[in-house]
RNA sequence: GGGGUUGUAGCUCAGCUGGUUAGAGCGUCUGCCUGUCACGCAGAAGGUCGAGGGUUCGAGCCCCUUCAAUCCCGCCA
């Protein structure tokens, strides 16, 4: 049998000139002159150009090859005139001289061009025929990125001493979180496995089996809805869990780990160093109005209520006496914008529910805009200061109660940022997010109910679970924010059988149910659990970052649609009268 | 579960206030072309206007129903 390729596409060069090669690829442009026609090959590797003239026995077979057609050419690198030389492409100094053609692998007419821009072709297309579209230059690119992703970071973790595990797909519904993907069971009628959210048990169990430094590349599956950031059913995360391990400990691992990443993989972008800001929940509310901060925006929210107590504007003065706030941002060197600029930003805040959105522009001519007359110079004083705002700068006010307005006031910070372009550029910029309320009202039964998940422990585990009031305890729960998505959340996890009943003892849930639902689990801490904790970041959304992508679909090689469908492969699927018989199942 | 947007040639789209035979670019096919690199030039074929119903003398356009795609809200311990 005949060799496929002594080179690949994309290796030729000037010094390869003279020598005999062989090549495999696909076809994926084809100029044809009449009497001389080029081909570009492509392969996995790169680009070479190869060309033939009528006086050539290939000649006519080479010209009429489809594009996407796999060929191997066999001929001789020549060098390239240097007129003709193409610096756009490594191999472009060179090209081969095809003397032998065989076609490997026909295709038909393309439903659309390999070499169109990505833009240029909908969804549905793109995943109907991913197989295509993973050709593309870009796609490509990224899935590749992936795979060298996915190799630094196990790299990366066996060298931090992690040990690597493949925790079971098959597993048993939990009660909390998202909706279960089920398997029915065939052996036990009317029961089903589910596969894992995550593998936050198995690694738990590891940690008291006393494995002590657990990681794994691990497959997650949640049957909720997608978003451009997240797909449907499936992802990935890189989970870790560490045995006899402080909060610090935990976070100094998702620094190392997300520092060298981004060193490595974007070496011309500027990354935030660690340690990394670390911002309690509540300051992240009040200076960003959001639990996912962007730090590429230097815009801060500050609280002002004080300027407005007792003051002549009615409306704000009074929301702060009922137990309400103002918030503040200053918008630097805004104070030229046109009115219909101010008018944008009201009715952004109108689209939002939240009424409208005060604002005081400070000229050296004065102060304009409707809030300014309402105050006078002390008070004026005051909120310049609090704020910083200088002459020049306008400033925006939200008024209202509650979380809602705090989220407002991120949107509007968000907003500014971008209208003022204040985004620090080619930069990835990550911060942690603390001490995340362990409890949170349920706003249907007014009780406390769990804010994150029962696995944490609270800060001042059993005595502030007994004495605090519950909406004021702390977890010991974090999360890390680059440039305001969420790619890792983690936590100190509760060991301790007795703080675990009193907290879902307080959420509402009797000491059988903890036992019901995670009996497993429970059982093991009754028998010598280490203290433990770990974190879990999203992989692909990682990858996104890296390459700067909006849709977590272009880093993922056979994605769902919005849907939850898999177009190329047709599933979800109907199945045959008797799979489900076997697994004991009647469709309505 | 809810809201927005979209659906016209193989692909990406245009199509005015409802009015003659529904257009463009790319792709396909045919012909020409020996230095292109998204080659170029000339010509041709290609349409259930997502589907069903309605209004109208007349519907790609208006109305109703429905399907699909996409983005968002809910949801995502």
């Amino acid at each position: 049998m005949q060799t496929y390729r002594t080179k690949l596409c994309g290796e030729l060069r000037s010094s390869d000139a003279g020598s005999e090669v062989t090549l495999s690829g696909w076809v994926q442009t084809k100029r044809d002159h009449g009497n001389l026609v080029f081909i570009d090959l492509r392969d996995n590797d790169g680009i070479t150009q190869c060309v033939a003239d009528t006086g050539n026995p290939c000649f006519e077979a080479l010209e009429k090859v489809r594009l996407e057609t796999v060929i191997r050419v066999e001929g001789k690198v020549v060098l390239r005139d240097t007129a003709t030389i193409n610096p756009k492409m490594p191999t472009g100094e060179v090209e081969v001289a095809v003397t032998k053609l065989d076609i490997l692998g026909e295709s038909q007419v393309l439903p659309f061009s390999i070499t169109a821009n990505t833009e240029d072709l909908s969804e549905e297309q793109r995943l109907t025929y991913r197989f295509l579209d993973l050709r593309r230059e870009k796609l490509h690119a990224n899935i590749l990125l992936r795979n060298h992703l996915n190799k630094f970071v196990r790299d990366q973790m066996w060298d931090m001493g992690f040990t690597e595990f493949q925790t079971p797909i098959l597993t048993s519904s939990s009660p909390e979180g998202a909706r279960d993907y089920l398997v029915p069971s065939r052996i036990h009628k009317g029961e089903f496995y589910a596969l894992p959210q995550s593998p936050q048990q198995f690694k738990q169990l590891l940690m008291v089996a006393g494995f002590d430094r657990y990681f794994q590349l691990a497959p997650c599956f949640r049957d909720e809805d997608s978003r451009a950031d997240r797909s449907p059913g499936e992802f990935y995360q890189i989970d870790w869990e560490m045995s006899f391990v402080t909060q610090d400990e935990i976070l100094e691992v998702g620094e190392k780990l997300i520092t060298s990443i981004f060193k490595k993989f974007a070496p011309n972008a500027t990354c935030s160093e660690a340690p990394f800001a670390r911002i309690p929940f509540d300051e992240a509310m009040l200076t960003y109005g959001t639990d996912k901060p962007d730090l590429r925006n230097p815009l801060k929210i500050v609280d002002v209520s004080e300027v407005f107590v007792g003051s002549d504007f009615g409306i704000f003065a009074n929301t702060v006496a009922e137990g309400g706030f103002v918030r503040a941002i200053r918008a630097p060197k805004s104070a030229d914008k046109p009115r219909s600029w101010f008018d944008k930003l009201n009715a952004f805040a109108v689209e939002n529910n939240m009424g409208g959105l005060g604002y005081i522009v400070r000229t050296a001519e004065g102060n304009k805009g409707p809030i300014a007359k309402k105050l006078d110079e002390a008070r004026l004083t005051k909120l310049f200061e609090l704020t910083g705002t200088e002459i020049d700068d306008s400033v925006f006010f939200v008024c209202g109660k509650g979380s809602e307005t705090a989220l407002f006031a991120g949107k509007v910070r968000n907003l500014l940022g971008r209208e003022l372009d204040l985004f620090e550029k080619n930069a990835y910029r990550f911060c942690w997010v603390m001490d995340f309320p362990f409890y949170e009202m349920d706003p249907d039964t007014g009780k406390p109910m769990f804010s994150h998940n029962p696995f944490t422990m609270p800060q001042g585990e059993l005595d502030a679970l007994n004495n605090q009031n519950p909406l004021e305890i702390k977890a010991y729960q974090f999360d890390m924010v680059g440039n305001g998505l969420e790619m890792l959340s983690g936590a100190i996890r509760n060991h301790r059988p007795d703080v675990m009943y009193k907290a879902f003892e307080i959420a509402g849930y009797g000491p059988e149910v903890v036992e019901n639902k995670f009996g497993g689990m429970l059982n093991a801490f009754k028998y010598g659990a280490p203290p433990h904790g770990g974190a879990a970041f999203g992989f692909d959304r990682i990858v996104m970052m890296l390459e700067n992508e909006d849709y977590i679909r272009e880093v993922i090689a056979f994605p769902f649609n919005q849907q939850a469908r898999d177009l190329l492969m047709n599933a979800p699927s109907p199945v045959t009268e008797q799979q489900l018989r076997d697994v004991h199942i009647k469709l309505r």
